[in-house]
DNA sequence: CATGAATGAGCATTCATTCAT
DNA sequence: AATGAATGAATGCTCATTCAT
């Protein structure tokens, strides 16, 4: 497989899937080791493959990480997505998107762990972390709250507040759950996102 | 320096005045490059000393990140706490806690990306994330602000809620400016404190 | 080549012919320079290869060793043992057995340096050094010795004497002829071997 | 101290207590982890000084090395030789060395353990082994043993058999006890002395 | 005399990557 | 498409030695 190849859209079927394979073994490497330790050997280890196949199907360890990272990005956007899009009032979507970011951590915490772990950890080229490089484009979750929030002002259910703040707040409150090791260990999940929805229900209130 | 000297409390003038010179360049390396390429070397090259000096102040290169920790974590609680005791009312501190802890990430913003790089990366011997060990007692600034919450709470100033929760909260709320580059790009951290206080006011109203 | 190779018995032409060469080069490494000095720098030097592949093809500098000493001790027995066997009275086996064992060392005296550089220097994790180890079933050609002294005490042909204390003796002579210099430079071998033989006859003789 | 003090006779009175205690210390350690693991710091560790110590009352490591084996070889010649000249037959006194150098190996094991580790471990700058570097003139038991059997075979106590092997398998029998785990094991030091002087005396009769 | 501080050289090992097959 | 073989670079760490105090 020429250089192209591996950045370009279309693969063979094989291809794609050994990709898909690879992916989910670095998903797994780094909820179980972590960012540091995950090296490719690592990986192809636990992909049950060698680190050169790795090499051929990505240009990069790097180019890999990008991979992994968009597909974790996508995965957990489509379900809270379709989640905010099955409510019809404001109050329901923010509601619901609240819910769904703290289920989607739940359920599926290995992918949230190695979400984490990449983009604490990696960093480009010129030594930019990654948790510094969010393009506004990209960041489709913090835009969609975003959204809800305007429209809850314009439709007068919600109040008077700075939007950018209220959603980075949102979104730091349930991140913080995965995070905050004293809370995990004390409050469990529902109660947690039960008494979430109240404060900001009542921090939005008109 | 024996085995003894390099965990023990006293320490020559000299050899304290090198290990704070080393956990400074530390420091600096974490923020500029990162904790996976932070390297003995890397340390060392910004300290400008040999990498077997930092050998010989320092056991490991775990106890270094551990001594660095705690250090970073004890000057920002001092800060912070600091200015939380110089307020009388309860919604006094509370909102001085939110200010300080963000001024704090404005004026030393190298301290914070260092621990935040720590915090995400480094990991026990037995994989446990540095994130997932915090200790109650360990969390002197958490505990502070469910104590403010708590007392808000006693004499009727704030309303009925979730304390575990709404500190939380407040704590995601806060750390999430630092990571969150869309925000930080977009709000000025002093736009950013004040908006988060009248948010959280807001929110945990009588 | 993953952990499990490294071990076990199955392994490619091409990488067994490796495993080979590097510990033929290791053996010449520990005749030239010694046990202490014996790096795998310096092996990989003599075997013209990289270090790291010394490490791609045994797990550890010990791996190498432990293998290299199976491999010494193996060559050494097959040769004397086979000179034992061709004999067919206990007194032409018991001479066999000196002659052969001296021979070996005049003729593979690079083996033997090397042996005795391991044996006496490598230590296990619990600091026990390897010529403490001496397992009985291990010790093959002591094993065998007593087996001919007690063959030829039973038959009448040897007199009277602690098994255990001729054996060691007669080991003991073998081994001082190598590690003794001044006697390696007054006495050449074939002279020594005939006294030795000699001697032996007379200390075991009826 | 400059460097001709180092190795010129004459030393202060505390100076040569603490070159003393040094070497006491390596001999310790020498038997405690074996000459690999010796380094100067664990030396300095077991004699409760600083390395720098060392290095300022040894020119050198192999300065030190060289020193302790002296020191060990002259007390072991001490012993011997002042046992074997208590007696006045040549019988008498063949015995004498023969029993004298097992006691030695049992009473002081420490040393006899450093001796080995040294001798079979050090190199000189050359890479020429220690146990290869025997110079006649040093090899003061090798030649009052020869003497011994010489004046034996003189006086017509011991039978015709060439005298440097004889001399060289005794020498081998003896210290082939400490270095033969299996024997060590399964013989008691007071018989093997007692068998070996058996063996040795029918081996030399006339 | 004695030490703490400091270093350059060397160590075994791991890593991402390349390449012939 | 896949792998085993191979490497150069880097890592954390230890060592013998030097030197100012």
């Amino acid at each position: 497989m020429n250089e192209n190849n591996k950045t370009s859209g279309k693969q063979s079927f094989i291809s794609e899937a050994r990709r898909e394979q690879i992916i989910e073994a670095a998903i797994k490497t780094l909820d179980e080791i972590g960012y540091v330790k995950a090296s490719l050997s690592q990986i192809a280890k636990r992909a049950g493959i060698s680190t050169a196949l790795i090499s051929y199907h990505f240009t990069d360890k790097n180019d890999l990480m990008n991979h992994l990272l968009m597909k974790l990005i996508e995965r957990s956007e489509l379900y809270i997505l379709e989640r905010v899009r099955r409510e019809s009032t404001v109050q329901g979507k923010l509601n619901a998107f609240i819910l769904a970011s703290l289920d989607y951590q739940g359920k599926y915490h290995t992918h949230n762990a190695a979400l984490i772990e990449i983009i604490f950890n990696a960093r480009t080229p010129d030594n930019i972390p990654y948790y510094k490089l969010g393009d506004d484009e990209e960041e489709v979750l913090l835009h969609e709250l975003k959204q809800i929030l305007r429209n809850g002002q314009g439709s007068g259910d919600f109040g008077a507040f700075n939007v950018d703040v209220m959603a980075t707040m949102i979104q730091g409150a349930i991140g913080e759950y995965m995070i905050n090791s004293v809370t995990t260990k004390k409050v469990d999940i529902e109660t947690y996102s039960s008494e979430l929805v109240n404060i900001i229900s009542k921090a939005t209130k008109a």
